[in-house]
DNA sequence: TGTACCACACTAGTATACAAGTGCAAGGCC
DNA sequence: GGCCTTGCACTTGTATACTAGTGTGGTACA
């Protein structure tokens, strides 16, 4: 694999153009750190195992090392960034296992929300539902791949939210940083996009009908589809991953792997 | 209410006695500010609304504030520390909604892993949980809250571990946060340890006999009679509750509620 | 006596300087 | 030529100084 050249601050990208849903907004030069640095993570604009120092940060967003350090520490909250001390700070490797906790945890928390979803939603949600699928349809259509992303994202939230908790989807979301990572790193191809825009319509059609044990397993399965393509990711690019099977290096025993997150401000 | 005290040097707690499980050691100051903070809200020694200062925290702990911040930071992410700009830094309050978000994971997680549990589960783990039983058994006769409430979390993580996914239980974990202050708080009386017990023995006795169904029903109605008793505390204590129906405070629309987390040192 | 205003003490946010430690590379030695 | 050693450049960790802003209490005034 090419060694990840070291990032001057010339070669560190310059603005956060695609960003995944940031997870909200944060006060002062910290925030603004952390929004740069986790949407040039989560875009893969720095990528797994990308070195970074905070001097080098510091300079390229004008400020000094504190805010800068408050935001890597926050980040490295959530699992995306490694810190070593006296040594150096390196975007996390996608840790295959870790992902896979987030498989297990989604597929909990989803396909429970969503039969509870199928038993209280209204004709309201059913509106918006539809519109999202029909949005998803153009998306597939014109191959748009950070739009359908993007209402991905708020289907699932909306799904979890008719559950009952709408904060629970928080937790979702932090699990999910991982898995996003590998969706920026794949470019995934319009069959695809069409194969789980059919899956979202099945899990939408069972809700509508209140058929609650139906939505679960269309969850359980559509899950386990996006599941399954991540590890064939994997395979296509195992410098960034660990746990990678074609690559047997050995995970320490007590690793903390399953991922998290961070408040928002509330 | 009393108004909570401004802590001074010497009214903040000494050390760390009770201390719930801490996530893991940390590196330098940092980390041990990042612990003892912890574990002083954890055990009420830092009671919901208590006020507390970088300065005096720093002083108290023999260091600069920069390690203290750190610390700081992460509680905030964990959702145990409130920080207003220019204002102060206060202990959370524990929020009823993020409590019941937190519930609504447990219930669905670990309902789950119990069910895989049943079905996974070997003749070692069987002996584990039924030591693990004799030795809540002798702490309910003791009384021995904090030996309860230890041996407690350790069941649980075994069972979430049995399902497959051990670290998942980082994630439980997570939003146990909040649900563990208000057991600190309360005094459970020796029968309502008994009866969290004889709940805990239902789980096993399921899980042994590997009916998946009956232990996850077991599971939910354990959940459910815990987060039933934490409502029971909030109308005694409404003081240290956000979301208190007693008192109709208006919680913000678009607050974040629930909380999660840091990741550990791998 | 009540009220408006102002000054002060204290907060967190940021910048900067210094300390401790690591890794690497160049140079001397065998 | 190969290997060991030593020094340097760079890292993060910590301490400290300064900034900006907020809440409060005291004081002057009506």
């Amino acid at each position: 694999m090419p060694a990840p050249r070291r990032l001057t601050a010339d070669t560190l990208p310059a603005a956060t153009p695609v960003a995944a849903a940031a997870p909200a907004a944060r006060r002062g030069a910290a925030g603004a750190a952390y929004e740069w640095l986790r949407s040039a993570i989560l875009s893969g604009a720095l990528p797994p195992l990308a070195p970074l120092s905070e001097n080098e940060v510091a300079a390229r967003l004008g400020v000094s090392r504190t805010p800068v350090r408050e935001a890597i520490i926050r980040l490295e909250g959530e699992g995306l960034l490694v810190v070593r001390p006296q040594v150096g700070t390196t975007v996390a490797p996608i840790d295959l296992d870790a992902v896979a906790d987030g498989q297990f945890l989604r597929e909990a928390v989803e396909c429970r929300a969503v039969a509870l979803a199928a038993a209280r939603g209204g004709p309201a949600d059913a509106r918006d539902l539809r519109a999202n699928l029909r949005e998803q349809a153009r998306a597939v259509a014109r191959n748009d791949q950070a739009a359908f992303i993007a209402l991905d994202d708020r289907m699932h939230q909306q799904l979890v939210a008719m559950g009952g908790r709408p904060n629970v989807w928080h937790a979702v979301e932090d699990v999910k940083a991982q898995l996003d990572r590998v969706r920026f790193l794949s470019l995934e191809d319009p069959h695809w996009l069409a194969s789980i825009h059919a899956q979202h319509e099945a899990i939408v059609r069972h809700v509508i009908a209140g058929d609650a044990d139906a939505a679960a397993s269309a969850m359980s399965r559509h899950l386990r589809a996006v599941f399954a393509s991540v590890d064939a990711i994997a395979r296509g690019r195992p410098e960034y991953f660990r746990g990678v099977p074609a690559l047997p290096e050995r995970p320490a025993a007590t690793r903390r792997t399953l991922r998290p997150p961070t408040r928002r401000t509330p």
